[in-house]
Parts: C-alpha cells; structure tokens; sequence
DNA sequence: AACTTTTAGTCCATAATCTGTACTTATCCT
DNA sequence: AGGATAAGTACAGATTATGGACTAAAAGTT
C-alpha cells in the first residue's frame, strides 16, 4: 500500500510499465491497438514506445493488417535480445541458474550437481558466485545484458535472509554480493510456483505443490505469490493430516509430510527414478505407499482448498512424476471432501516444468520486475 | 490488475486518495506533515485539501504545534458530519442496518429480531429496504448524506449474486434497488473480519474466525480480505481435523463444524448465553465439550497458520464469549504443534466487536472504497 | 489510373497537474 | 522589538497527456 503521492515522473513510469505489460499478457499489438486497450492517446502511446524501444525493452516486428482497408500498423512486441534475467538456486544436491530473456526464453542454463547437504555457506556462494559470473559472460556474448536477479533456497526466507534451512544445514544466512545487479532471495516453492506461471501453461491462479524432501506450496493470486504476514505461508508439508499420528521433525504430529514426503514415499529406494520403475513393475509396497500419500495430500488440500480457494492444484517436484499414481487417490479425496461445499473441486495438473521450476521461477521474477517497473530497472 | 494508463485526471484522483488515506490511517496531519508523508510538495497537498474540504471529506481542527517554534500548523482530520455508510446485515434471527460516519463513529444503529429461517427472499428484503429507508432518514436528520452501502449476508456471494445461503434457504438471490446507492454485497465472515479491522483495536493483519451455526473465516491482509479465487476462501469449518471423522453436513468428514461448531457446543442448552452460565458453574458436561472445541480449534488453526501465515488470530461470534474457556486448549494445541517451525505461534485474541462485526464491517467496507477512491465517490 | 475511404502513426499547440522558489503569516525565543 | 523558525499560499515554470490536424499506406471504386 504505497502512500507516497503520484508525481509527473511516477506517472510516466505507470505508464511504460502499462504498456509493457500489455504487450506481455495479450502479446504483440500495433501502437494503435495499445492506445485502445489503455485508454491512452495514440501520441502518447507513440512516445512511450519510443522510450520501450530506445531501452531495447520492446522491438518492431513487421506490419499487420488490423481490418481490410486502411494503413497497415506496425508490431510492436518484447525484445528478447537486449536485456535479461539472471536466476539462480541453491538446493540439496546441485547448483543451478539460467538466463531469460524477456520473452521467456531461455538462453543459457547450467546445473552443477553437488552435495550441499550440512555444507559450509562461505564456500557454496562463492561456487555459486563463479556460476554466475560464466553465465552472464555467456549471455553478454550473445548480447545480452543481466539486469537483475534471483535466487531460489530451499527454506525459510526474512527479509532478504536465509533464516533457516534445515536441509542445507544452515541458518541466518545473509547473501550479500553475489552478482553486481539488483538480487531477490525467496523460497523455493514459492518461486517453482512463479515458474509454473511464466514457463507452464497456467494463465490464472492455482496452487502450486511442490514435493522435495520437505513439502511446500505456493498460491498464486493475480499474478503474484501470496507471502503471508510473515512470509511463512504455503508451508503445506506441515498441515494437520492425523491429529495424532506419527511425530513429525518439526514437532507437530501427522503432519502431510509425515506421510507423503520423499523419505515415506521412497522408503527403502535411492531416488524417484528407482520408485517409478518399481511402482511401473507394479510393486505392491510402493503402490501401497502412494496410495497412503495420495490420500493424505487429498486430506491436506482438502483443507488447503477450503482455506484458500484456488482455481487449480498443480503437482509439481517429485510429485510430477509420481503423478500417474498419485491423481486418482487425491482427486477422489477432493471429490469426496468437498462434495456440496462448491461446484467441482478444483482440476488437478500435473506440473509442465519438472525439476527446473524453482531457477526458471527466479528468473520469472525479476521479468516480473521489470515489466512492473520499467522505468526503474531500465533507466528511463 | 488495472492496466488502464494514468492520464491527469486519475493521477490527481489517486493523490485526494493517498492524502485521504494517510489522515485516515495516522490521524489528523497538518498540510505540511501530509507534504512530508506522502513526498507531494506542500503547494500541491494544500490545492488537494482544498478538494477534499469542499467535498466534506474532511476538516480543519484547530492549530497544532509542530516544534517548539514556528507558526502552527492546521490539523486536518476526518470529517464526520457530510458523508456516511450504511451498513445492512440479513442474519439467521435478526436483520440489522448501521450508518457509520468517516471518523467510523456509529451515528445510527437498528436491529429487528425476527426468524429468517426458511423464509421468502422477497418478504425479507423488502423489510430490509424498509429499514434502510428509515436509516437513512434518520441519518439525513443529522447532516448526513449515505453515499454508499453493503450487505453481510450468512452464505456464499459470487459475482455480486448470494448464490446460496443454507440456513436461510435462499438460492441464487439477486439483490438489486435495495437502496439507490451503489451496494455491495458479501459473506458474514469476511466483512466480521472488515468489523474487527475497523472497528476494533486491529492494526495489522489477522484471521478473524467467525462462530456462528457454522464457523467461517476471514483473512485481513494489508487492509484488505483475501477471497480466493472463487470468493470461497476462509471457509475454516470445514478443514479436516479427524480424516475419518464423523461425517458432516458438507459431504466431508471430521470436519472442524462437528467438533466446534454451535450445536455441538451447545448440545442441549439454547443459547450461548445460557451454555456461558452453565461453563460458570463448573459444568463438567460443557467443559468438556469446550475441551474438545478448543483442541479442535486447535488442530484446524494450526493447518491455518501454516497455509495463511497470520499475524494474530481472533477469535469471534460465539467463541468471542467462550474465550476464556477455549483461549487455553487452542493456544496449548497451537503451541505444541507449530512448535519449532517459527518462532512463536501467532497471538491469539478475542474479538471486541461482539455480534455487530458484520454489519460494522459493511459499513466499514463502504468506508474503506471512499477513502480509497474520494474522487469517484464524492464527486470530484 | 485516379479518386475515395480507412486506418496507423506523427506533429504541435493546448490543457492539466505537479514542482520550486519566493512570499506571507503566525508563533516562540532573546 | 527583532530574529528565528515553521506553516501555508502565490505564481511562474516544468512535465506529461490530450486533441485535432496532418501525413502515410493500404484497399476499394469509378
């Protein structure tokens, strides 16, 4: 709720960020079409485009023809050759970080598999750092510029800190310099929800489930990830499942991810690979534990859907593979649940962007960024 | 998302707001705190007084003195003497009509008893049409022009339409010329939430649980109610305590309702009032029913907080009297069970609004759109 | 082939609104 | 009484959008 007042330069900035985002939700639109669609003059329109396209934000991509008579309009759309997005992320066992540009391409990505599990911080942002700086020389050499970046972690997030995460070991971590641009810090499962929105087929809002060794969600709302007061929302893995089950690390009992965790659903296999092999052979204890899981995630977002009322449940991490044997268990718990509280429990998908959600997310973000504010991350 | 552009008129319609806004949130402000607040310069903070004053949004209160030097400044507050809202609640056994001034002071207040149960929509609403005309007269006798209302209603509203409400018996009720201002309509919970907002001693955001014959909740976030996607958030009676519970009137089972809601809190006895008298008396059947409402309470909240993330949780309707014999079991349960996940649960209070919340938060809400949009609302 | 119609985009004078500096007003301090 | 300090106002100037006139480019019409 910003309380600062609407200056002439603010009121500029609203409107290069209204026309950039015009062209981003609908696509490319003539100079004419903008100005309908925004309720600007045609002038003006003309001499913010001019501005978007002196930034290299925006370029011209040939005439259209809008009716059948008349001068053909000009194309404007985004520019994918100038400006960039640099995301990152640190998680158990690898380091990863793409380049995309503002069309949502992307341009260059790296993995670098490690174990990061109990590791010292110091030394796994300097490798990170390296990481970044290759690829933002790779992308400059395409003629590229990183304008901004982000930087996913698997924990809890507090004012640009990393407070906790339990599996990396650390805690009250403070990523300062790690690239000379503009760098956000957000948890995974809230970015892997923001990939799913700018890299998957999602247009609306849906909660996204993300299924690592912990559990978490994001809820996409109007185009953003709903935070909480603390920041701490979505924590889905720890929602009540069994009042008294099993205890649960973070000192509940029946938690979710009590019971549909990667250690509960892998039990004795080395990785999800290996369980869906076992599970396609038609093991019986591996099916026996998916049903457990799928039952329990449809008891938690029954609760989930009642509490936040999303459009669409999206299955993503681990969960995306294991979706096969997961969505008849968990649309049945759903169906049965919500039965005459609304219409039709909400669809259940399958996440489209596999286990590269959460850089892809991060790079999503700042795009998000700089389409809000263009004036201020392009210097107009 | 408004992907209009600025143009002159809206940016001076959103700085009346942001100066609006400002008084309205930290008090009366002379012309040159407002400048400093809101980054405007004071030439143009006196020009958009100059507005709002004519318009009978506000008023100068007297001198104040800034520093120890200097001429003293002119207070500028909150008018209550122009401009008003009126707030109108169709409820189980009462309809209630409230007009609200800017300040939020309650200028006139009315409630009907009356038995709603199974009743015709058309009978009901034209009582209420009666009792908001007679309000608004009553308000108008005061100086008071009513420039805007809403409507609490126990059910569930989509698209402006109270598509059902089950102890009423109503479906799919359109609830158009009720008074010839625009209305609002919207769930009894979510504007109960507005009410505690507004009304009582809240600044930040909360969950405002709603007992009522069934339990509901609301969502305050920065100054707003988050709604979901469908409008159907915050249905907290129905998150899943027991999986295999008992079954309950929504399909579900082990819903929180059947732990908590009225009739299980009351059993046999007939009004909250009187199952109060009995707690008091040390009842050992009613204190344990409250035992297990609490715990119940607490196991429902605790998945709550981990999706929602809310600053406070209040607690309202009928468990705002029964506070002192729930308060113990739903914190011990929050407490045990959030345990290491953050660093302490989220405070736990009662509401102060009593059984007015709704029909204050309607009014409050109206309100809310004044402050938010002065120049729509008051004509300038 | 020339003319008309239609739509896209630009030019330029005008209008709306905010800014900044100078000025007036009101109070306290010495 | 004179000076210092802060609030509020006046007015010229800056910024940005508007609106109508103009140019540009295509298709239909005669």
């Amino acid at each position: 709720m910003s309380s600062r007042g609407v200056r002439h330069d603010s009121m500029r900035a609203r409107n290069l960020a209204v026309v950039l985002a015009t062209i981003h939700r609908s696509g490319p639109h003539t100079r004419a079409a903008l100005a309908e669609r925004t309720g600007l003059t045609k002038t003006t329109v003309s001499s913010l485009v001019a501005d978007l396209l002196e930034a290299g934000a925006v370029t011209e991509t040939g005439a259209v023809r809008a009716g059948e008579r008349g001068r053909p309009g000009v194309a404007v759309s985004l520019s994918g050759h100038r400006v960039a997005a640099l995301g990152l992320e640190i998680n158990i066992d690898y380091l990863a970080a793409c380049v995309v540009d503002l069309t949502r391409t992307v341009r260059v990505r790296h993995i670098i598999p490690a174990d990061n599990r109990n590791s010292d911080p110091a030394v796994i942002l300097e490798r990170l750092r390296g990481l970044a700086k290759e690829i933002t020389a790779e992308a400059a050499a395409e003629g590229l510029r990183v304008i901004g970046a982000a930087l996913a972690v698997p924990g809890l997030v507090e004012g640009g800190m990393l407070r906790s995460a339990p599996h990396l070991g650390w805690r009250d971590v403070r990523v300062a310099d790690l690239v000379d641009v503009p760098l956000e810090i957000d948890n995974e499962a809230n970015l892997a929800a923001l990939g799913e929105l700018w890299f998957g087929p999602r247009e609306s809002d849906f909660l996204y489930v993300s299924g690592e060794i912990g559990i978490g969600a994001g809820l996409v709302v109007q185009g953003g990830v709903f935070r909480g007061t603390y920041g701490l929302a979505g924590e889905l893995g720890h929602v009540v499942v069994v009042p008294d089950g099993p205890g649960c690390r973070c000192g509940g009992r029946g938690c979710l991810e009590v019971y549909a965790g990667q250690d509960a659903l892998l039990g004795d296999l080395g990785s999800v690979t290996e369980l869906v092999r076992v599970l396609e052979s038609g093991d019986e204890a591996a099916l026996e534990a998916c049903r457990r899981a799928g039952h329990a995630l449809g008891v938690a977002l029954t609760s989930a859907v009642h509490l936040l009322d999303p459009g669409t449940i999206v299955l993503g991490g681990i969960f995306a593979p294991l979706f096969p044997w997961l969505s008849e268990p968990v649309s049945a718990g759903l169906e049965t649940r919500l039965g005459q509280m609304r219409g039709a429990p909400p669809a259940l998908a399958v996440s489209s962007t596999g286990s590269d959600a959460a850089v892809l997310g991060a790079a999503g973000l700042v795009i998000q960024q700089i389409i809000a504010e263009p004036a201020k991350l392009l210097g107009l």
